[in-house]
RNA sequence: GGAGAGGUAUCGAAGUGGUCAUAACGAGGCGGUCUUGAAAACCGUUUGCCUUCACGGGCACAUGGGUUCGAAUCCCAUCCUCUCCGCCA
């Protein structure tokens, strides 16, 4: 969400933004909001004249009370009364033209930073740099859910039975492994800094809100029945909810946190053929790195967090890549975005295994995170990114690390969090 | 889930319809006096948001409504915290 005044003195530039993003359905929204805001404030003044008026008058009235001159205090009564009703109508506009801005302002998108490239959907992303050899090995390389029921590792049919399609049961070294991940990576942020925080797993709507705009949560969010509660589809929402309504002192900047959760979404949308088994699923588990820092620190804590990523899968020896998204594939609050892949030598093609944000303000402003400063208050910047999430990374991890006689390889970073082994043999 | 108490600034806390709500009183923070330095003492200062070129004005006492000329104060609803009981990994 932007700055109104930023709106007001920036019209042009926040339309060439609508254009970039390909929204130009949008770009009358923002005539229509400044108009919105001019008419606000003309009401708001007005109101707050006649406000100021009654509060004068009301004082009289108190004074004369006190004196007992009750007839001339019942004159200045009818003075107010005069006022009221157009006041009154004075504070319904008030309250309609406010709700009218804020509706609209959720819908305009934040400014995208000037090295987005311009592009108008995933097809047009662009990718940077690529960490490590994809290799294709000389044997073939099974669909990743025939892989683990050499294991007996998954268990779909039940899952679907149980809790329908989209959720499963891992078992066995499967499950094992999943949760070595886990852990590996959190200790892996630990040592790198990060502050590890277990969050609450259901969140409010107004942190819903906050952190993410309304046609992402129509699509992602479950909602609890009967509650004013939702089901968190990342650690990130209740990590920067954490922060809602709170000035922070410039001096304990940044925050650096990692976090795990199980994580929700509907994943509304076209499921395809190569989103079955555990690429994409209702529920999964992650951990997650965000940051809250000052306006200036953003960018670079968004080339160290991306890193972040890289780093460990790279410990894990999967080849991956990052991917920038572009304009038009950028969610509304952000203001730029890198996905990382992980190399698939069965489909020889890179697949999404994280996504690195820089929201900049937009989530402050909504939540009103603000600092305290030197030179006075200001909204924070936020950021987060993926540091792994076991499920979909369990694929690219039994398909870079399959041998040919079936066996699955456990890279030396994993073997204490799996009992030493060094190897996994299928019992099929 | 039941019963009770409570929610006021950085913290503690007073205020129970107007005339001490920017908010008493105490603590903390900041600045200063004193001191070789520190402590103590003393003096001053210390909420946020909106609006205005500015002067100024408005709003906020958990949140949202209502009553009133006027609400921290009275009424209704909701949320949260604490204590006890019940249930529970």
């Amino acid at each position: 969400m932007l700055d109104i005044k930023f709106v007001r003195e920036n019209p042009e530039l926040v339309k060439q933004n609508l254009k970039n993003k390909f929204q130009e359905e949008k770009i009358p929204l923002v005539d229509e909001v400044i108009d919105l805001d001019a008419k606000s404030r003309v009401a708001k003044q007005e109101a707050d004249s006649l406000r100021s008026n009654r509060n004068t008058i009301s004082k009289q009235i108190g004074a004369l009370m006190s004196q007992g001159k009750k007839a001339e205090a019942e004159d200045l009564k009818k003075q107010v009364s005069d006022n009221a009703a157009r006041l009154s109508e004075l504070e319904k506009q008030e309250t309609e033209l406010t709700e009218k801005i804020t509706s609209i302002m959720m819908t305009i998108p934040n400014i995208i930073d000037p090295s987005v490239p311009i592009g108008k959907d995933d097809s047009e992303n662009v990718e940077v740099t690529r960490y490590g050899e994809p290799v294709v090995p000389d044997f073939e390389i099974p669909y990743h859910t025939d892989i683990m029921e050499r294991f007996d590792g998954i268990d779909l049919d039940a899952a679907g039975r149980v809790a329908g399609n989209g959720f499963y049961y891992l078992c066995g070294d499967i499950a094992r492994l999943h949760s070595a991940v886990i852990s590996y990576a959190r200790d892996f942020m630990i040592d790198r800094g990060f502050t590890y925080c277990i969050p609450p797993f259901m969140i409010r709507s107004n942190v819903v809100t906050g952190v993410m705009s309304f046609a992402e949560m129509d699509a992602m969010m479950y909602k609890i029945e009967g509650e004013d509660l939702y089901l968190i589809g990342t650690s990130e929402h209740s990590m920067i909810g954490r922060f809602i309504d709170t000035i922070i002192d410039e001096s304990s900047l940044p925050k650096t946190l990692t976090s795990y959760s199980p994580c929700f979404r509907k994943e509304k949308g076209a499921h395809g053929i190569e989103e079955r088994g555990v690429y994409r699923i209702h529920q999964f588990e992650k951990q997650e790195m965000i940051v809250v820092c000052k306006p200036e620190d953003s960018g670079m804590w968004f080339d160290k967090l991306w890193q972040n990523t890289v780093d460990l899968f790279r410990s894990m020896d999967i080849p991956v890549r990052t991917l920038e998204c572009c304009s038009g594939d950028l969610a509304d609050l952000k203001v730029k975005s890198f996905d990382v892949e992980a190399w698939s030598p069965r489909q020889k093609k890179y697949f999404e295994v994280g996504s690195c944000s820089n929201l900049g303000d937009a989530q402050a402003r909504r939540l009103k995170i603000r600092v305290n400063g030197a030179d006075g208050k200001y909204y924070a910047h936020t950021l987060n990114n993926t540091v792994v999430a076991p499920p979909r990374m369990l694929i690219a991890f039994l398909e870079n690390n399959l041998n040919a006689d079936g066996s699955v390889n456990i890279p030396k970073v994993l073997q204490p969090y799996m009992g030493g082994k060094d190897k996994l043999i299928p019992c099929k």
